[in-house]
DNA sequence: AAGTTTGTTAACCAAATGGTTAAACTATAT
DNA sequence: ATATAGTTTAACCATTTGGTTAACAAACTT
């Protein structure tokens, strides 16, 4: 009787509650009511709690690894990755709404933990990209900037508005109810 | 035998776990072990432990409007205002590290819960900057730009790189083990 | 068809956790 | 000093929560 998975039903469900809800806040409970199955099943498929949070974090990882290589590996000209790295970027948080901020969150709460991705495979390489930016700045394509910094305000001017979406909505929505940025 | 505060001491050690662990990481025992003193306390000064968050986030709140109605409510010019938010806000977030993430985090985690301030006294009123900002563009003083785009873009450079620490971190620190941003 | 493996459930368990209580202690006012 | 009100503690309680078990069902294997 087996629904060709069950297995991907509940890392599927356990997703959608981690992520909304972090590590600390989710329950298997309630993970396995979104799966509508029983609560057994998520420690026959996954082992422990700690386990299932692993396998959605190493998702959500492996789905946001890729923008980030994308600028990292590309052959494109700094200033292409900056338009395409924001495009893709944006439209992909549209899909993955809580996904930036379930990262950034485990990875506070959790560095050790984190830093085994970090140090991993799937981890993006950033040399490569650090060259390049060296080269461009020789000659004279981009302005001297550090390539971390560089990084950094790509990161801040996209991921903060969804990271930091509810603050500012706070904020902003008091004489606009409606405003959608 | 009254310490002269034990309620203002069980407060700095409420403030000091719920900003790491959040609301639903954070633990009463270790609250009350960080105070030095009987988990029953906790009640006895704050009636529960949502209480005893509204009194943390109260005050978290109340720590970073100042910021932004300095930039709502000075006098300054916008230029001004910029350069001012933003070395008053590092300085502030060197002090407070955990609090601009602490917000945000119980800010989606609990709209419902958070729009009570904002929809408070303590709330900043960004009405005046709107203005300002109208008025400067129409001067010829700043481009043209919607003022809600020009406070995400402040916000996003100067909170961002405190709040994505561990991710940006994580990928910098490859291969600079030691970078200090 | 019988046996074996795999998938699923209900009931259960132990530990953790937020919260309570009753008694003891301290300080202060009378 | 004694009564009174405020403070603190140890022990306790009920619920929640992650995790387990034993029995049952479905699906392969031979």
């Amino acid at each position: 009787m087996k629904d060709q998975s069950t297995e991907e039903n509940i890392l599927q469900a356990a997703v959608s509650v981690f992520q909304k809800k972090g590590m600390s806040g989710a329950r298997m409970q309630e993970i396995a009511d979104e799966a509508k199955i029983n609560k057994a099943m998520l420690h026959y498929y996954y082992k422990s709690k700690q386990k299932l949070f692993e396998a959605v974090f190493r998702k959500a990882f492996e789905k946001f690894a890729p923008h980030i290589n994308q600028v990292f590996n590309s052959d494109k000209t700094v200033f292409e990755k900056i338009t395409e790295f924001t495009e893709s970027y944006i439209s992909f948080v549209m899909e993955n709404p809580y996904l930036p901020n379930f990262l950034i969150q485990e990875i506070n709460n959790n560095p050790e933990f984190a830093s085994l991705f970090f140090g991993s495979e799937i981890a993006p390489n950033p040399l490569r990209f650090k060259k390049q930016i060296a080269e461009e700045i020789k000659k004279g394509i981009i302005k001297p900037i550090d390539p971390r910094q560089l990084l950094l305000n790509l990161f801040s001017l996209t991921a903060f508005s969804f990271v930091g979406t509810g603050l500012v909505r706070g904020i902003l929505d008091l004489d606009e109810k409606h405003s959608k940025l």
